[in-house]
DNA sequence: TTCCGACAGTGGGGTCGCAAT
DNA sequence: ATTGCGACCCCACTATCGGAA
């Protein structure tokens, strides 16, 4: 199949807001894919490329100036083939040959193909039909029920061969599609609840006669380990293996009393005092190859797989028996209760011992594979301040032409990081935007403007917004040595001038808790 | 007819390894 | 030795479509 036949049909995608279109138009490509292009094809159309990382950012396709071709010509195994050469280039030299290939590419694509190319290479192709639409257009192509091709797609890991597979293969072939121990599975993921009393109200159902499943929630990355005899595998959220990074856990998998075991949880670092170290630190021993001081540590809160048998479709309550048997110290620490009080009691002990909050999880609820429902709900404790806007930045995509993201500033009385009463950045913000004040960022921020660069319009301070975070983290970015975490707006507060708004003092003793 | 679940988009912070400088 | 880039860990929130109620 010919790119060109992707660019029309990715443009089509793009151009309706119906789902269904978006289906019906993906369903009908796919169908005409011969089966060694559906692959490809499936990484194009997630914007995921089946190589995986390909070394090439916005920086190296924008640097690029080529003259492109005048008739489409390439094919999609073309570009597969591309991309492995892409993929593949490492060591001295690397840099210059990656750019050599893709100035071919380019050379070989017509601007309108190039444009997907580049979307495809960057990640985004921001046509409203991601892992959601295109499995219901996978569904439809090969005549399956929906659910069935979603299921294959989440406990494979994979949804390019799930749609060989569903196109190519019988019903009972895709239906036989299971948890393998050592294949990594899409993790279950939560939503948030404001409270834990809330959490336990929409967890209970409206008699709240149910009870619930309280967790500690730590600030670590997820793993999901998965040992048979001595193998051990570990993942990451987004499937990675990481085994050859993480010694001590696949250590501390060989020691559980079981033989063959997926499990899901957690890991972070402790300190001497057994005190959960801050994300920054966990990322710096979790990012690195190179073995340190500070060990990561396993907990685990869920488990899939035990000794032959399948334990994802059972309710939480039994897969927590099962866990309790097989994990042992490594057991996320947690009660079962559908009292608010004694679940609050337990969300207080969490933060008290230095962690995140709580995971306040349905007894009843199997483990739903890569979905993000109602089933597991996650409450942490929100901090609010009264920042000033120093900057706006255009935004983009549905965004155009609206001042999106906020630069954010902390009073600075005393003058400790310039002029007294002056203000310290500590942040942006594009998150918690209606579109009402969208439109009103974009017609008030031009009026107290002072300067323009090349990414913001810089206005008067006088702008207070309230602004919700996580806590705050040490950085190098900005003068006043922290950053916000997860900033977001509450809204704005007219009623508040600058010199009112909290400060730098207040936002760094944050840090030490 | 209204409600609500699921999805996609819009970007934020930091950390690492690696190649180029 | 330093710098810039790419990859990837954490993440909140709003708008929208279309099936469920």
């Amino acid at each position: 199949m010919l790119l060109a036949e992707l660019v029309t049909v990715t443009d089509a995608v793009a151009a309706t807001s119906s789902r269904l279109a978006k289906v019906a138009a993906l369903a009908e490509l796919l169908r005409r894919l011969e089966p060694d292009e559906i692959g490809p094809a499936v990484g194009f159309l997630l914007a995921s490329p089946r190589q995986g990382r390909l070394g090439v950012g916005w920086r190296s396709v924008t640097s690029l100036d080529v003259a492109h071709a005048a008739e489409p010509g390439l094919t999609v195994l073309d570009v597969d083939a591309a991309l492995d050469r892409l993929a593949a280039a490492e060591g001295p030299g690397s840099a210059s040959a990656r750019a050599a290939e893709l100035k071919g590419l380019a050379g070989r694509a017509t601007s309108g193909e190039w444009d997907l190319l580049t979307r495809i290479m960057l990640g985004e192709l921001r046509t409203g039909a991601l892992e959601g639409v295109l499995l219901d257009a996978v569904a439809q192509a090969a005549d399956r029920a929906a659910p069935s091709v979603r299921r294959a797609a989440m406990l494979s890991g994979d949804v390019g061969e799930t749609a060989r597979l569903a196109l190519t293969g019988t019903a009972a072939e895709l239906g036989a599609v299971g948890l393998q121990v050592g294949r990594p599975v899409m993790p279950m993921l939560a939503s948030t609840a404001s409270s834990v009393a809330d959490a336990l109200a929409t967890i209970g159902g409206p008699q709240a006669r149910g009870a619930a499943s309280i967790e500690f929630k730590l600030d670590g990355a997820r793993i999901q380990v998965h040992r048979d005899g001595d193998e051990v595998h570990v993942y990451t959220r987004s499937l990675a293996d990481i085994t050859h990074r993480v010694p001590e856990i696949v250590e501390a998998a060989r020691q559980l009393p079981a033989e063959r075991v997926i499990l899901d949880g957690e890991t972070l670092t402790l300190d001497e005092d057994g005190a959960p170290r801050p994300f920054q630190d966990t990322m710096a021993r979790f990012g690195s190859e190179s073995e340190v001081a500070a060990l990561l540590r396993p907990w685990f809160f869920d488990i899939l797989h035990l000794d032959g048998r399948d334990l994802i479709d059972e309710p939480l309550s039994t897969r927590l028996e099962a866990l309790a048997r097989v994990a042992g110290a490594a057991r996320m620490p947690g009660i079962v209760t559908d009292d608010v009080a004694q679940a609050e009691a337990f969300s207080r002990d969490a933060l008290a011992a230095g962690h995140e909050g709580v995971m306040v999880k349905a007894l009843d609820a199997p483990y739903a594979a890569g979905r993000r429902g109602k089933s597991w709900l996650k409450v942490k404790p929100v901090l609010t301040y009264d920042l000033v806007v120093l900057a706006v930045e255009p935004g983009s995509g549905r965004r155009t032409g609206l001042l999106s993201n906020l630069h954010l500033g902390a009073l600075d009385p005393m003058g400790e990081f310039g002029e007294p009463g002056g203000f310290v950045m500590v942040g942006k913000t594009f998150k918690g935007l209606t579109d009402a004040t969208l439109r009103w960022q974009t017609e008030h921020f031009p009026t107290i403007e002072t300067r323009r660069s090349a990414y913001a319009l810089h206005v008067r301070p006088v702008t207070v917004v309230e602004i919700a975070i996580d806590g705050v983290q040490r950085s190098s970015r900005y003068p006043g040595g922290i950053a916000l975490r997860f900033a977001r707006v509450k809204g704005y507060r007219p009623d508040k001038r600058a010199d009112e708004a909290d400060t730098i003092q207040t936002l760094r003793a944050l840090l030490r808790g």
